[in-house]
RNA sequence: GGUGACGUGACCGAGUGGCUAGGUAGAGGUCUGCAAAACCUCCUACAGCGGUUCGAAUCCGCUCGUCACCUCCA
């Protein structure tokens, strides 16, 4: 494996050449969405980012282990929130089960990450289905003296971690002295804690709240930071090789999760490289449901929010946040979304172009094809290179634009094709089909609606038929019947049914 | 207040010392029955000021502006 990708790393701050602990396995974690509400725009980027992440690193030949996990058992609005989580408080509001707004949501979620073109996780782990392992961590982190109960809840205590060297707030670069100082007077509700920078890892619950579970400290639910730890150590073990989300993910929750995993029997930070994707923005305002400020993925596929002035398929959308490198903020606006659409469409004609790639009858490759094949081949090898250098899509992306003008230009002259070799042409065109398809996840979406087109050609068979040019319309009738339709000439006028065939 | 990021042409968006980013939009041309697509050519740049350098969009400083994190958030 002599690729050279290379990755930034948020916890050295630096692109580092990517090299497996064991490879050829790779173990990738996501952090998935809290299934409360729709997922709006901002929430596709992640499994997008990690989709191609994950989808180039099988492409380079690693056999990998992709955890995309849901939130299923909800967090708290707030420490000082002594009530509800988010879960709860909607199943309340609509009177449904928790499990089943959970259920909706995260059916909803893997819908429109799927018709994104993002493929399945190996393993999509449940918060609530991991209770046992989160538990179990906790009672590690009691046991190293990171962790003390107070009144049936368990709390995280960073100073004493801190204090064992373990440096808390490495990840995001935070000194706690100054964390201490500039915490909020947001105390109230929580007293229960040491210290305002401590973290819960076990939540008592009262009756009346829904999601509970028992626990060596009685009823309660697990904290917010605690179930990545958990999932990530049972099926990536205790050290990954990439665990990743969102720019905002950063603090608290990675920084918690990486203390969570030192204070824990694993003693490690959990995964190797940190990978956070930047957000997206609308009128250059970070898109977030507390902002209220959010296109939910449907009012994108149908055009419902007013910022669209129409709607974009799964795979515009899919190219669009491709086409800004993922450590960058994307500012989705309807002039960028229709810039996009246009760029995704002329990559698509791309691939039908490829097919026209062949030399015409008569004519004799050029003796020397090395000029030619010099330059198809760096245009090829540019394609690479982008995405090698910390997956840069967007370079990615401008290089097959590159290469495709190069496609187009054969196609359109087809007589330059004799200038070029056999090998370098086939290997220029599997590099495109390959990027673009297998590598961005980018399909073909067609546009055409099969209806309109059986109307149009009926109408055709009508003319013909008036006509009196029977032979047109046997051809007419054949070929339709190719598709699996037979034509019905009856008193009425035509009509079409399914062959029953 | 603390920490960090950023300011690229009409719009989006790469690039981090010398070499075309790319897409969209706009202008002209080739092709075409007309168009579309495609190809060719062109146009609009590196927030401002100062510094380092043979040379800076790229490094340094200051100014202005924007954003993010410090509470749940992708």
């Amino acid at each position: 494996m002599h690729h050279p990708l290379s990755l930034y790393n948020t916890l050295t701050r630096k692109k580092e050449s990517f090299e497996p602990l064991h490879a050829p396995f790779v173990g990738v974690y996501l952090c998935g969405p809290t299934v409360y509400s729709e997922a709006h725009v901002g929430n596709a980027r992640g499994p997008v980012v990690f989709d191609v992440l994950t989808r180039y690193l099988r492409y380079l030949g690693y056999t990998v282990r992709y955890v995309r996990n849901i939130t299923d058992v909800g967090h708290l609005e707030s420490d000082a929130d002594e009530g509800e989580d988010k879960i709860s408080k909607m199943a309340r509001a609509r009177q449904l089960e928790p499990m089943q707004v959970a259920e909706q949501f995260a059916n909803l979620y893997q819908r429109h990450v799927e018709v994104l073109g993002c493929l399945p996780p190996d393993i999509q782990p449940r918060a609530s289905g991991h209770i046992t392992e989160q538990i179990e961590l906790i009672q590690e982190i009691i046991t190293n003296g990171f962790g003390y109960e107070v009144n049936g809840s368990v709390y995280f205590d960073v100073p004493a971690y801190n204090a064992a060297g373990r440096g808390y707030g490495k990840l995001s670069n935070r000194v706690v002295d100054e964390l201490l100082a500039g915490s909020r007077d947001n105390l109230a509700g929580q007293e229960e804690k040491r210290s305002p920078l401590d973290f819960a890892l076990w939540k008592k619950a009262d009756a009346r709240h829904l999601m509970q579970w028992p626990s060596p400290w009685g009823q309660g639910f697990p904290g917010w930071h605690l179930e990545c730890s958990a999932m990530s150590r049972k099926y990536l073990g205790q050290m990954s090789d990439i665990h990743g989300g969102g720019l905002d993910l950063m603090f608290p929750h990675h920084e918690c999760e990486i203390a969570q995993s030192q204070g824990s029997h694993s003693h490690t930070d959990e995964a190797r490289v940190w990978m956070h994707h930047n957000m997206i923005t609308v009128n250059g305002a970070k898109m977030s449901k507390s902002l209220g400020n959010f296109i939910t993925i449907s009012e994108l596929f149908e055009g419902t929010n007013a910022t669209l002035s129409q709607a974009y398929s799964p795979m515009v959308a899919r190219f669009f946040l491709l086409q800004a490198h993922y450590r960058s903020p994307i500012d989705i606006s309807d002039e960028a979304m229709q810039a996009a659409r246009k760029g995704y469409r002329k990559l698509m004609n791309g691939l039908r172009v490829l097919e026209k790639l062949v030399l015409p009858e008569g004519t004799e490759r050029a003796a020397d094809t090395a000029p030619a094949d010099t330059e198809l081949r760096k245009l090829t090898q540019d394609c690479f290179t982008g995405l090698n250098d910390d997956l840069n899509t967007a370079r990615c992306i401008a290089s097959l634009f590159n290469l495709l003008r190069k496609f187009n230009s054969y196609a359109a002259n087809p007589t330059t094709l004799v200038q070029v070799s056999e090998a370098a042409l086939t290997e220029a065109a599997t590099a495109y089909r390959t990027l673009v398809q297998d590598v961005l996840g980018l399909q073909d979406e067609p546009r055409a609606n099969a209806q309109d087109l059986l109307g149009l050609a009926l109408s055709f068979y009508q003319e013909a038929k008036a006509a009196k040019d029977y032979a047109k319309v046997d051809v007419i009738r054949a070929a339709l019947k190719e598709q699996g339709i037979v034509v019905k000439d009856t008193k009425a006028g035509v009509d079409w049914a399914y062959s029953e065939e």
